[in-house]
RNA sequence: UCCUCCUUAGCUCAGUUGGUUAGAGCGGUUGACUGUUAAUCAAUAGGUCCCUGGUUCGAGCCCAGGAGGGGGAGCCA
C-alpha cells in the first residue's frame, strides 16, 4: 500500500493506492478519477485499451466518494497540481457510493454544516485539518524546545473563575460544577512547581455569540512562567507567533496553496518586530488623533469606504455587461455557464462589500466616539489593526475592564500590565496575557472589588503566601491562529466538529 | 437579550403589478465524445414554494403570528 504524498518518489513504478473518488470525468473509453487517500489527491486515469473488463466496469460504475482500491504506474505529468498521475492497471470497489449530497459546486452554510462529517472529505476542508495538525505540532514544539512543561488543567471546575454568566454548568455528584473556561489559575499553580508550564486543552464559553469569531468550546494555550515581568511576557509571545507561523507555512505549502492563502504577509512578520504600544497610545490611534507613519486610521477607513463604493459599481456594472451578453444569443452553452457563475460569484462579491459598505461608517462614528477607558469592541480592533500588516502588541490596560488577577502598572495603579495581541487582515484578538498580581493583600482586595466568592480563591491565595514570585502568562485561541494563518472567515471552519450557539450536531 | 437579513427541486438560486400548467444551472439517470481539470453535448426524471392563520374571485408574491438559519452588537480567544 501506498500514499499519494510522497508518490513523487516512485515515477514510473506500479503502486497500490486505497482512497476514495473526489472527482470523475469521462471520455470514450476513458475515465479521469481524482483519488483522494487523505494524504493528498492525484488523478488516476483508466483506459480501456489498458484495463481488464472487470477494471473498465468498475470504472464505469463509481460514483462520487465510492471508496476503491487502485494499481496502477506512476508517470510524470505537466498538467497535474502534483505534477504526476496514475495509469490503471486494476481498479477494485470497497463500496459503489450512491447520490454523494456533496456536488462539485458551492453549498450553504447551513447545508454544509449539516453534513459536517462529509464535508470534511473536501478539499479546503481537508487543507484546513492539516494545517491544524501541524499548528498543533508547532505549538508543542516550541514550548518542549525551550523548556516548558506541558500540563493539563481540570475541566470541571467547582467555582466560577471570573463571573458565572458564560459558563456551561454542569452535574458532578451532585454538586455544581461548571465547565473551565480558562485553566490559567491552575496554570499558576503548576508554574511555581514546574517553573514554565503550557496547558494545550478545551475551553468553555456559554455566551450567546453567534458571529464569524465564536466557539463554545475551543481550544486554547495557556503558558504561564514563574520569574517572567511584562517584557519577557511580550518577548516570548512574539518569538513563539513567529517561530509557529514560520514553521506551518513552511510545512504546508501545498495546503495554504489550496486554501488561496496568499502568505506574503505572513512571511513578513517572521522577519518583522511587532509594534508595541500603549492602551493609551492605541485609544489616540483609533480616535484618528495620533498617526503612524504618516497614516491616520480614520482617514484610512473613509479612502477604503470610497473603494468599497467604487467596487460595488464595478462589479454591478460587470454583471450588466455579461447579463447582456447572455441575452444578445449566439453563445455557447459552457460559455453562458461560465458567464452564470462569474454572475453568481460577483453577486456574493457585492454582497459582502454592501455590508462592509454599512458597517464602516458605523466603525467610524465608533471609534471617533470612543470613550477612554473602556474595552475594544470588535470594530475598533479593525480600525487599529488596518494600519498594520503585522500582529500589533497593546498593553497597560485600565483596570477596570481587566480580570482581577492582573498586576498594577508599577507608577499608575489605574493601568494593570495586560497585553493583548492583535492579528492583522482583521482577525483580531488572538491572544490576552498579562503579569499576574503577586502580592496577597492587594489580590484579595481585587477579588472583594471584582465581588468574587473568598472561599472559591482559598487555594489560589496560598500561591502567593508560601514563596510569591513575579510571574506571568498569556492565552492563545488556536482556532483563531488557525482561521488567521489559513485566511478562514469563519471559526467554525477551523475545528473538526465546531460547537457553537444553535450547533450541537454533527 | 437586542438589531438586521434569509427560507422556492437533492444543491445554488431566478420568479415582473397578486393572475391560467412553477423556472434555470449544478447534481441524478440514459446516451454521445480519446486528455478532461467544477469537462462538454443531447435527452430525461425530480416541487407540501418553511409552518399556521388572514385579506382576496384568485397568494410563491400582501398582512399577522410562529419555526429554522445567516451576519452583527454585547462578551471574549
Amino acid at each position: 500500500m501506498h500514499f499519494i504524498e510522497g508518490i513523487s518518489n516512485f515515477e514510473g513504478q506500479t503502486v497500490n493506492l486505497k482512497g476514495w473518488i473526489a472527482n470523475k470525468r469521462s471520455g470514450k473509453g476513458l475515465f479521469f478519477i481524482v483519488l483522494r487517500d487523505g494524504t493528498g489527491f492525484i488523478q488516476c486515469i483508466v483506459d480501456q485499451n489498458s484495463v481488464d473488463e472487470a477494471t473498465f466496469n468498475n470504472a464505469t460504475k463509481i460514483g462520487l466518494e465510492s471508496s476503491v482500491e487502485i494499481e496502477g504506474q506512476v508517470v510524470k505529468d505537466e498538467r497535474q497540481i502534483g505534477g504526476f498521475e496514475i495509469q490503471v492497471s486494476k481498479l477494485n470497489i470497497y463500496q459503489v457510493a450512491e447520490e454523494y449530497p456533496i456536488a462539485k459546486k458551492e453549498h450553504g452554510v447551513d447545508f454544509l454544516m449539516d453534513k459536517r462529517h462529509l464535508w470534511l472529505r473536501s478539499k479546503k476542508q481537508w487543507a484546513t485539518m492539516r494545517v491544524r495538525n501541524k499548528v498543533i505540532y508547532n505549538i508543542h514544539r516550541f514550548f518542549q524546545k525551550n523548556g516548558f512543561m506541558q500540563m493539563d488543567s481540570p475541566i470541571f471546575t467547582g467555582n466560577a473563575a471570573e463571573g458565572s454568566t458564560t459558563l456551561f454548568e454542569t452535574d458532578f455528584y451532585g454538586e455544581q460544577a461548571y465547565l473551565a473556561q480558562t485553566g490559567q489559575l491552575y496554570g499558576e499553580a503548576m508554574a511555581m512547581a514546574l517553573g514554565r508550564i503550557y496547558t494545550f486543552g478545551p475551553t468553555f464559553r456559554a455566551e450567546k455569540s453567534k458571529t464569524r469569531r465564536h466557539l463554545s468550546e475551543f481550544w486554547m494555550i495557556e503558558p504561564e512562567m514563574a520569574f517572567y515581568d511584562a517584557k519577557m511576557n511580550m518577548d516570548l509571545i512574539e518569538s513563539f507567533i513567529k517561530s509557529v507561523v514560520k514553521r506551518t507555512i513552511e510545512e504546508c505549502k501545498t495546503e495554504l496553496e489550496t486554501l488561496d492563502r496568499d502568505t506574503s504577509l505572513l512571511q513578513k512578520l517572521t522577519e518583522t518586530s511587532f509594534p508595541r504600544m500603549s492602551y493609551t497610545d492605541a485609544v489616540a490611534i483609533i480616535k484618528g488623533e495620533k498617526d503612524v507613519e504618516g497614516r491616520n486610521a480614520i482617514k484610512l477607513l473613509e479612502e477604503d469606504l470610497g473603494q468599497v463604493k467604487q467596487e460595488i459599481t464595478d462589479k454591478e456594472a460587470e454583471i450588466e455587461e455579461r447579463e447582456a451578453k447572455i441575452n444578445a444569443g449566439g453563445m455557447k452553452k459552457g460559455e453562458v455557464n461560465f458567464n452564470r457563475n462569474k454572475i453568481d460569484t460577483l453577486k456574493a462579491e457585492i454582497k459582502e462589500l454592501k455590508e462592509k459598505e454599512e458597517n464602516i461608517p458605523q466603525w467610524l462614528e465608533s471609534a471617533r466616539n470612543f470613550q477612554f477607558g473602556e474595552d475594544f469592541g470588535g470594530s475598533d480592533e479593525t480600525v487599529l489593526t488596518r494600519l498594520f500588516e503585522v500582529p500589533i502588541m497593546v498593553y497597560n490596560w485600565p483596570k477596570k475592564i481587566k480580570a482581577f488577577y492582573m498586576k498594577e502598572v508599577d507608577d499608575d495603579p489605574d493601568f494593570v500590565q495586560g497585553v493583548d495581541v492583535l492579528a492583522p487582515e482583521g482577525f483580531g484578538e488572538i491572544v490576552g496575557g498579562s503579569v499576574r498580581e503577586e502580592d496577597k493583600e492587594k489580590l484579595i482586595a481585587q477579588i472583594k472589588v471584582h465581588d468574587l466568592p473568598m472561599e472559591a480563591f482559598e487555594w489560589y491565595l496560598d500561591l502567593r503566601k508560601y514563596g510569591s514570585v513575579p510571574h506571568a502568562g498569556f492565552g492563545l485561541g488556536l482556532e483563531r491562529l488557525i482561521c488567521w494563518i489559513c485566511n478562514t472567515k469563519h471559526i467554525r471552519e477551523s475545528i473538526p466538529f465546531p460547537r457553537m450557539y444553535g450547533r450541537l450536531f454533527p
